[in-house]
DNA sequence: ATTACTATGTTATAGTATAACATAGTAATA
DNA sequence: TATTACTATGTTATACTATAACATAGTAAT
């Protein structure tokens, strides 16, 4: 029922699968008909390398040491906001930390699982619990527009390694 | 299946309610063994008073007039841990804003209906939405934690009255 | 009264995000 | 290819959100 997952086990962060995530921004990105310049796609690599979700102010570190000069906060907001209107990336609110988005071309609502041990996030696509949502709001007659799903604890890797 | 629900058309707001809400909150630190001090009890009722979901430095500037002297922001910040700690408060992660809990004395989860119209937030606790959180927690091996769930949309109110 | 503990006051500063305006790059047309 | 309109980035300053660190005061129990 996991219809699509990125999950904990996979490494995500390979060079290659950056290189996918990378084809698959410009093919979103000509179908929306928007530019992927080089410092937004350079900040999508920059998300994508890091195995936890970055503080803009990470990726701007990442960013001024990559081009050998001092990058202000606008630039990687600015950035950052091109980057989730277009789906690429995903804003975590209770931490303030952005993350590729795995799977972007895809419609969906996804529920991220943040680890409290190694601070990784899995983001799973789970029509169910999108259904039961939608539910709720059918019956609060409140016209839904979007969700966000953050779920706390402890991913399969930590519990094994500490059990 | 709506097993609690702090609904927009209610008038939670009301005196009545915020003198239940604080009562509830007094048998709560009772039950945990923890002091409702008047600063912590002051900016339950100042949250409460409010329509919409405050920020800490809302809070601030409101708790400042009320005791006619500057209260600077740790005060409130400590107080709002306090009651977030203990059930009383939640924190709107992606707005950086704090409600009253309808429903302190009650284990769940909840699911925040957040209206881009009014500004008004709904708490409501959907138990078939626990379960197929709990369900994805299971199929992946995340051990469940706690989760946090906002919506976005129109409010009934709010649409019928653009209708 | 003394002690230990909990809570608040106070100052400074860290961390997150955007406003406002200037400059530069891009794309389409004349 | 010069002009224009548009989009993106650079730059500076500042707003907003949150906490560290240490001093003081209140509370509860012996």
């Amino acid at each position: 029922m996991l219809t699509n997952a990125r999950l904990f086990q996979q490494s995500y962060q390979h060079p290659q699968s950056i290189t996918a995530a990378i084809s698959q921004a410009k093919l979103v990105c000509e179908r929306n008909n928007v530019r992927l310049t080089s410092a937004r796609e350079e900040i999508l690599k920059i998300v994508w390398l890091s195995h936890q979700p970055l503080g803009a102010y990470q990726i701007q570190d990442e960013l001024s040491k990559l081009l050998s000069k001092q990058i202000a906060p606008p630039t990687v907001y600015r950035a950052l906001a091109f980057l989730i209107d277009n789906g690429l990336v995903h804003k975590l609110t209770s931490l303030n930390a952005y993350v590729g988005c795995p799977f972007p071309n895809s419609e969906h609502s996804n529920i991220f699982l943040i680890c409290k041990g190694c601070g990784k996030v899995a983001e799973v696509v789970h029509l169910p619990t999108n259904e039961t949502i939608q539910d709720v709001c059918s019956k609060t007659k409140f016209g839904f527009g979007a969700q966000h799903i953050e779920v706390f604890g402890i991913c399969s890797n930590c519990s094994s390694h500490s059990a």
